[in-house]
DNA sequence: ACTGTTTTTGAGCGATCACTCAAGTTATCA
DNA sequence: TGATAACTTGAGTGATCGCTCAAAAACAGT
């Protein structure tokens, strides 16, 4: 996961996956089937971890938009330069913008998991709205839709040389945007 | 220059790229060097382009802020299912996200166009700030990054299977949030 | 210890990769 | 028209791609 994560799909060759699961050819195509295979049990453990994460950051917060602007602000901490991290961009976006017009399995994948994403923000948004934290009329799938592509740009654009403070800053920036939509008491 | 964008790097073959120019691989090799000389003049090309698109924007607009509003919409418009880009996500990203721990003179060429693009947006929310659009208090550089985040999650989020209008939403939410920077009048 | 099954190994497959270069063609002079 | 220069051609280079499979090794049951 970490080599594809770092490398993307093409970039990451067999000789390559053989030394990082230290696993010959054969065993890998019995177990894996192919490149493509173990590319999408890569991606879905991928997945599989970001949800975790973000599951983690709402438990750690009673409201749960408070939750999700520590999600952003972990984030960036994740992101920023220095990092331990394969990759600071989001290895299903880097997925989605290389397979899109060169394997479709794999781009189908990658937008399954995004619509996933996109349904469990809605769902947690419109919980928010239940719960008084939301303004009553917020449209939730679209600020889900909003948040999404606000994490997707914090995260490209953490792929850039730049300074991790500038990271924090846009994403305390994003967190505020969020503000704008909590209900007045 | 569209192959690439529509294919990527890895994913563009010598072959198509001679099918496409209508040259044989010695010509290519003559004018261009190499395939990273190729993609290095492409990129070039598809940032000058990109950079034209935004003049012509704010031309149209007597207000600097209203043309970057306009400038998002069209983005949408460009990024939207149906359209004939070659591909909905912004080539540099695409390039950034796929270089960026493969290809080192390649991921700095992206680096390089997006400072730039960072500059030019700061020199322009500057200029907007003077004009008396912008709150005085407004930290420029930092609106500037946050602009140019959310322009990259705009073009990566179209890259999804998605309906247009979505994207139209998207692009008028974040609009909306420039509104936010505005001086009170 | 012996047999049958499962798993691992790694040399090597055909295909394709980016790229080269001698030969051929075209353009530009006098 | 003929000599020179500039450019184009495409078969072919070695390297690497994802992948296969017969043989070897490890394991499991009696």
């Amino acid at each position: 996961m970490n080599l594809f994560w770092e490398r993307g799909y093409a970039g990451a060759s067999m000789k390559q996956i053989e030394q990082a699961l230290d696993m010959r050819p054969g065993s890998i195509y019995a177990t894996f089937g192919s490149k493509d295979g173990l590319f999408s049990e890569a991606l879905a453990a991928y997945a599989q971890r970001s949800g975790l994460e973000l599951r983690e950051h709402l438990a750690g917060n009673s409201s749960i938009l408070d939750g999700l602007q520590e999600h952003l602000r972990c984030i960036a901490r994740q992101a920023s330069p220095g990092g331990e991290s394969p990759s600071r961009a989001c290895m299903v976006v880097k997925t989605l913008l290389e397979a899109s017009n060169t394997n479709a399995a794999i781009a189908n994948q990658a937008n399954s998991i995004l619509n996933a994403i996109e349904q469990a923000l809605t769902d947690l948004l419109e919980q928010a709205k239940l719960q008084g934290e939301l303004a009553p009329g917020t449209h939730c799938a679209r600020l889900a839709r909003l948040l999404q592509a606000q994490i997707i740009g914090l995260r490209s654009f953490a792929q850039r040389e730049i300074r991790s403070e500038q990271v924090a800053e846009l994403a305390e920036d994003m967190a505020a945007m969020l503000d704008h939509y909590r209900a007045r008491h």
